[in-house]
DNA sequence: TGGGAAAATGACCAATCAGTCATTGTAGTG
DNA sequence: CACTACAATGACTGATTGGTCATTTTCCCA
């Protein structure tokens, strides 16, 4: 019996995919990657270690697929509401409080992709590689937005590659700050506050 | 013989320190703290193992010391230069410039010093709050100077906390983004960009 | 229900490496 | 020069852990 192509065991083995990959983002969010163990990931996600490599064949490739899924899932989400708001103003305002959406509900995940950021010089050229890719699209994303401003007139002539990157990491600070536990504002506060200073930096006047 | 109460033996134990020091921010910033062999650092620094467990304890009070000796003459220095400039305008723009002035120095202490952020939630305590103590003096430093340009009108009425993290965050992602390579725009360019930015969203107009 | 295939298991192996310490080298002194 | 106190060494050890694979369990179909 299948269905659309997939048999039952397809789905089993997706769904055992899916089991392993959370119980990795809990256990490397918590640890580290170097701090957990397979052993660890293996018994969080209720298998043996055996059967975990039944899945994926190293803990990097684990630790990368974990990051990956995450990544994708924020990129994907990012481009479909950004795209979705009216103008420049909304899309800015829509690209930070949508990261921060995605970051309270998927704290596990932020964890391993912003330690990433100070390792990334120490991992292999591919996954470095793969890895600034989802950057890029980040970036190229409020470019765009960005560029219709200027076009519109609503923004003030600027360079987009650096403005899209300081609106990219001030979001990145806000998330960060919150991770490292080092901030008892609301976040909302936060985003309106960081929403305001922004556009103040961009708007033409 | 001594000098200043310190003999020969002492001056030789401080040259040591920093030798070993030196070496071991090299090599952490290469590999990362747990790619990082003692042994690598020892022979980075010209010495055996054994020896080098004469003057730390331990690797990871090795690496501490390391990041922390940083820390304390980056922060240092921009106090000290900071507080020297005269009017908001050029206290801030002195922080974001002597900020990447010292990352131009010190790359391998900035390689640590990031790569720490994405880390100090599975660091100890004790490891984490120091480490956080630098992290306060510089916000303190530009919260400062906004309250300041607050009082005298030349900044408009802010969330001084808030404001001074975006400041500072603003900073750390030229660099951070310099350190991995992804730009190739000159670090003036940036800087003043940066500042321009910056000024434009938190100035009295 | 029985048999065969696929999935799951966890004891085991090999490699790595932080930290130790018995031994060796050296500098200062009388 | 001889002696001593301290600095330096690096072979060694114990602990950890990524990855393997022979064995056991589960599942499915005839």
């Amino acid at each position: 019996m299948t269905f659309r192509g997939r048999t039952k065991k397809d789905v089993v083995a997706e769904f055992r995919h899916a089991e392993i990959l959370d119980a990795a983002r809990k256990v490397f969010a918590d640890k580290g990657f170097n701090e957990a163990s397979v052993d660890e990931i293996a018994h969080t996600a209720g298998l043996a270690k055996g059967t975990l490599y039944l899945y994926y064949p190293s803990k990097r490739d684990l630790y990368w697929e974990a990051l990956k899924s995450g990544l994708e899932a924020l990129c994907t989400r990012l481009e479909g509401e950004v795209q979705a708001a009216r103008d420049t103003e909304t899309k800015i305002r829509t690209f930070m409080t949508t990261k921060l959406s995605y970051f309270e509900e998927n704290r596990d995940f932020f964890k391993i992709y912003y330690a990433e950021f100070g390792h990334a010089s120490v991992h292999p050229a591919y996954f470095h590689k793969d890895f600034q890719e989802y950057h890029v699209r980040q970036i190229h994303l409020v470019k765009s937005a960005l560029q219709d401003g200027i076009r519109h007139g609503s923004v003030r002539d600027l360079p987009l590659e650096a403005t899209a990157f300081a609106i990219v990491n001030l979001t990145r600070g806000i998330i960060a700050q919150r991770l490292l536990g080092w901030v008892s504002t609301r976040i909302e506060e936060d985003a309106a506050f960081m929403f305001d200073l922004t556009w103040k930096g961009i708007a033409r006047r």
